[in-house]
DNA sequence: TTACCTGCAAAACCTTTGCAAGTAC
DNA sequence: GTACTTGCAAAGGTTTTGCAGGTAA
């Protein structure tokens, strides 16, 4: 589970923590501008720097957390628990998969539902370096 | 080993080739924009859009690889095998993970040298709707 | 009260693209 | 010769930011 820090609560961001609650029961992942469009539904005038501005709050807060794979545009993802996505090539859509990390190593069980041709592994942190530095 | 299509050569695309030979012996993940200061030390006059043109083409034609983790800027990496990465957030930097997958498993040897915060795990492919439509 | 948040609009940023001239094959 | 490639400069799309007014705690 992920250490949520408490945020000052606004309409704003009362509406688009909502949004995303939505998202996540439907294994959603909107775009900032989708969830822009959505947020319009509940505050008309909310701007585009606001959504941008709280997503990077609530990423930071650990509320959601930001997906760069593909392109310019990000995904945002209201799970925050460990998993994987797989990015549809054909209708740039970013599903969750739900299949545990080891059918990484069972090639058999590998194509499954979906198509998978590639995948990427990134880790975050500090390298050598920096974790010297750091102490 | 990746397949690499056929390229015509270029005295640019030669040049950037050549860029990328010697990064991928340093282990070294250049952006667009560090591709092109060291190409223009070879050919002064070539421009920014041939680098993106050209990491395009050769991205498609198998001789590197694009990678999109953090902020809007793209890593190239010239070592096309499978591996992954850690992108550093202290330094902004990105460097290769030579340790096998298994270290997912294997929670006592996670933290090595380097420091782990997290990781992201992304597949590409087609989701359930599109592999049904290709059949 | 004060620090934080917002809407607006402009700017920043990375990447792509149209065009006319040049080049590989 | 032809299709592909280039430099240039402008445009594109996503995200960030400065500012003055507004709001949560």
């Amino acid at each position: 589970m992920v250490q949520k820090k408490n945020i000052r609560l606004t309409s704003q961001r009362n509406t688009i923590l909502n949004i995303f609650h939505k998202c996540k029961e439907r294994n959603y992942h909107p775009t900032a501008e989708e969830v822009y469009e959505e947020a319009k539904k509940h505050i008309s005038n909310i701007s585009l720097g606001t959504i941008y501005r709280n997503l990077n709050v609530l990423g930071d807060s650990g509320y959601i957390k930001e997906i760069r794979i593909k392109d310019r545009k990000s995904f945002y993802d209201g799970n925050t628990d460990s998993h994987f996505h797989l990015f549809c090539s054909q209708c740039e859509s970013l599903i969750d998969i739900k299949e545990p990390v080891e059918v990484l190593y069972n090639k058999k069980s590998f194509k499954m539902d979906y198509k998978i041709e590639g995948f990427l592994l990134s880790f975050f942190g500090s390298c050598y370096k920096c974790k010297e530095k750091e102490g």
